[in-house]
RNA sequence: GUGAGCGUAGCUCAAUUGGCAGAGCACUGGACUGUGGCUCCGGUGGUUGAGGGUUCAAUCCCCUUCGCUCACCCCA
C-alpha cells in the first residue's frame, strides 16, 4: 500500500463515529447544564507557551511536542493539552472583565510523540473544561461532580475517583524538601527509573509501581503531612462537599500529577477496563497560572478527558445504531425508468425521506437485474422499495413495495411522493 | 528511548517433519428472463509486509528491514 496513515494517529470510520457524536452530545447538554460554555482554541501555539505552562522539565515539554519552525522562524508547537490556550485565550481577551465566574469546556484533538500503546496515541482527542475565578472547595467539587455526572450519564459502572492535594506554593516546597531528604538516603535501594525522578520530579517517585521502591515508599512522607492550614483546610472542604454531592472517591496522598502547573486539589479517574493506560479524566487546581502567564492572580480548576480511553468503554448498544440507513430504495428497470426514479429520489430527499436507488441507466452500466436490485434494497434494510418497470410505467404506475410485509401495491407515479411521505414522513 | 509478541484475500483466520496457498464473511453471477431475507451452485479477489540466505522445494528455518500490537517510561 502506497499510504498509510502514520504512527499513532487513525482514523475513526462510520460505526465509531456514532459513539464520538453520542458522547459530545451528552458531554456539551451535561456542561451546559453546569454553566459552561465553548471555547474552540488553535491547534498551534508559540512553543514557549506550552514550555512555560506545562513545565520546562516535564516529559512532555522535554520530548514529546511536536514543534517546528514555521516560515518567519519562530517555533510553534501542536498543542499537546489545551489548558494552557485556554488560560491564554481567557486572559488575552480579558474574560475576568466579564464576570466574576468564567466556566469554559473544549473539545479536540491534541499531539504528543510518544511510543503508542493500547489507550495511548500521538493524535488524541480530549474534552476539557476549566472554571476561572474562584477558589472555593465547593467549586472544586462541583467541577467533580460535573464530570462523574457525565461518566454515569454514559453507563460506566467500573471507575474509581482518586483524590489528593498537592499543596500550594508555599507548602508545597516544604514537603518537597522532606521527600528529598527522605529519597536522599535510600536512592542506592531505589530502581533506575526513581533515580532518574529523584533529580527530574521526585514526586513522582512516590507512586512508582516496582516492588522495591513501593516497599521503601511506605515510610515516605506525603502530602497529608505536609500540608500548610489552610490547603488542610481546603482539601477537607472538597471532600466535605463530594459527600453532600454522594460521589464516592479515594484518597491518595500518593497521586502525583505530570503537569507543574497543578497546585492544591488534584484528581484522576481510572477505569479497570482499560489496559496499561487506565486514566480516562485528569485534572486538577492551578491557582498560580493565570498570573504566571501574565494575568491577574486568578485561581482556576479543570479537568481533561482522554476520548480514545472513554470510547473504548462505552457498550455498543443500540441507541449506537447508524441514523443514517436509507428507509426507501428505488430499483429501476431501463433508461427511461432510470430517470423517473432519479427525479423521485430527489423529490422525497426534499421532504426529508432517507433514501438510494440503484442508478442502473443502461447507457453507461451494465445491466442490473431486478434480482440484485432487490438484494440491494435488502442489504440496506428498507422498509419500502419503489420498483420502476417499463410495463407499469407505460401506465403511469410504479410497484411500492412493503419490504416488511412482503407485500406490494400500484401507485399513480404522480402520487408517489405523498405515498411515501404519508408512510414514512 | 527500552523490551516482548505478531505480519497469509477487503475483514476474521487455517495450511501436518519444509511438499501445488485454503475456508468463512463480504462482493458478484446463477438456480428463479421482472421481485430481497433462507438454501444450493459458480465467479472476482494473493508479490504469504519487503529484501536476502539455506534447500530439489520456504507461509514454515536463518539474517536484515519495514509495519502493527502490547508492556516499560509517561500521561488523557
Amino acid at each position: 500500500m502506497k499510504y498509510k496513515a502514520i504512527k499513532g494517529v487513525k482514523d475513526i470510520l462510520p460505526g465509531e463515529t456514532e459513539k464520538w457524536y453520542f458522547i459530545e452530545k451528552h458531554a456539551r447538554d451535561i456542561f451546559e447544564t453546569f454553566g459552561f460554555s465553548e471555547i474552540r482554541i488553535p491547534i498551534i501555539e508559540k512553543t514557549a507557551l506550552f514550555a512555560r505552562g506545562i513545565g520546562e522539565t516535564t516529559d512532555i515539554v522535554e520530548k514529546e511536542m511536536y514543534s517546528f519552525e514555521d516560515k518567519g522562524g519562530e517555533s510553534i508547537t501542536l498543542r499537546p493539552e489545551g489548558t494552557a490556550s485556554v488560560v491564554r485565550a481567557y486572559i488575552e481577551h480579558g474574560l475576568y472583565n466579564n464576570h466574576s465566574l468564567t466556566k469554559l469546556y473544549y473539545m479536540g484533538p491534541m499531539f504528543r510523540h510518544e511510543r503508542p500503546q493500547a489507550g495511548r496515541y500521538r493524535q488524541f482527542y480530549q474534552i476539557g473544561a476549566e472554571i476561572f475565578g474562584e477558589e472555593s472547595p465547593s467549586i472544586d467539587a462541583d467541577i467533580i461532580t460535573m464530570l462523574m455526572y457525565l461518566f454515569k450519564r454514559l453507563g460506566l459502572n467500573n471507575i474509581e475517583l482518586q483524590l489528593n492535594s498537592l499543596g500550594c506554593e508555599r507548602c508545597r516546597p516544604v514537603f518537597r524538601e522532606r521527600l528529598l531528604d527522605f529519597l536522599k538516603k535510600r536512592l542506592p535501594v531505589l530502581c533506575e527509573d526513581c533515580n532518574r525522578r529523584f533529580e527530574r520530579n521526585p514526586l513522582r517517585v512516590m507512586d512508582c509501581k516496582s516492588k522495591g521502591c513501593s516497599e521503601v515508599m511506605k515510610d515516605s512522607p506525603d502530602m497529608d503531612g505536609s500540608r500548610c492550614e489552610e490547603c488542610q483546610r481546603h482539601i477537607d472542604g472538597v471532600i466535605e462537599y463530594l459527600l453532600i454531592a454522594g460521589i464516592r472517591y479515594t484518597l491518595n496522598p500518593r497521586l502525583a500529577r505530570g503537569l507543574d502547573y497543578y497546585t492544591r486539589t488534584t484528581f484522576e479517574i481510572t477505569d479497570k477496563g482499560l489496559g496499561a493506560q487506565n486514566a480516562i479524566a485528569g485534572g486538577g487546581r492551578y491557582d498560580s497560572l493565570v498570573e504566571d502567564f501574565g494575568g491577574p492572580r486568578i485561581s482556576a480548576i479543570g479537568f481533561a478527558i482522554g476520548m480514545e480511553r472513554l470510547v473504548s468503554l462505552i457498550d455498543m448498544g443500540e441507541k449506537f445504531i447508524p441514523g443514517s440507513s436509507p428507509e426507501v430504495y428505488i430499483a429501476a428497470l431501463g433508461e427511461e425508468a432510470n430517470q423517473k426514479a432519479f427525479d423521485i429520489l430527489r423529490q422525497i430527499r426534499l421532504r426529508g425521506i432517507r433514501s438510494e436507488m440503484s442508478y442502473s441507466d443502461q447507457r453507461f452500466v451494465p445491466k442490473k437485474s431486478l434480482k440484485s436490485q432487490m438484494k440491494k434494497a435488502g442489504r440496506y434494510g428498507v422498509s419500502y422499495t419503489l420498483i420502476i418497470g417499463d410495463n407499469e410505467l407505460r401506465n403511469g404506475k410504479v410497484i411500492l413495495r412493503d419490504m416488511k410485509k412482503a407485500e406490494q401495491e400500484e401507485i399513480d407515479i404522480e402520487d408517489i411522493v405523498e405515498a411515501l411521505v404519508k408512510r414514512i414522513g
